[in-house]
DNA sequence: ATTCTCACA
DNA sequence: TGTGAGCA
């Protein structure tokens, strides 16, 4: 099938199949006239894809780990080690930043509060 | 009608 | 990633 009946089947748009390929993440074979050739099993890898990425994966890990994943229903599952541990990297990233971003609310939630303060101060003093 | 590449008021 | 241009 041709990138437009990709896109209809998948729900995804050709700019982004395009890019994927560009990625690495599909690897469409080429007709003479340049059109990419997709077969159906494209349809789930980019299923896979796209769940991935709201995994929050940039494509450089979907593409290592794209290989050893099983379509078990609408639940993605590793099969290959090395997949694992590439996730489990990823999970602590992500770790690591919510932690940071709570240290950052936390800290804008002390500065707001500080403001709410100095004005209910300088109410009682008739400013 | 469709896809392709390239570029960005 | 979207969108439009200019082709094939």
């Amino acid at each position: 099938m041709f990138i437009g009946e990709l896109s209809r089947r998948t729900g995804v748009s050709t700019r982004s199949l395009r890019y994927y390929e560009q990625q690495g993440l599909l690897r469409p074979q080429r007709r003479a006239s340049g059109y990419r050739e997709f077969d159906d099993s494209d349809v789930t890898v980019v299923r896979r894809v796209r769940i991935l990425l709201a995994a929050g994966l940039n494509t450089d890990l979907i593409r290592e780990v794209l290989p050893c994943m099983t379509d078990e229903g609408a639940v993605l599952a590793p099969i290959c080690e090395e997949m694992a541990d590439g996730l489990r990297r990823e999970r602590d990233r992500l770790t690591s930043s919510i932690e940071q971003l709570q240290a950052a609310h936390a800290l804008l939630g002390s500065i707001i509060h500080a403001g709410e303060a100095i004005s209910a101060e300088a109410g009682r003093n008739g400013q």
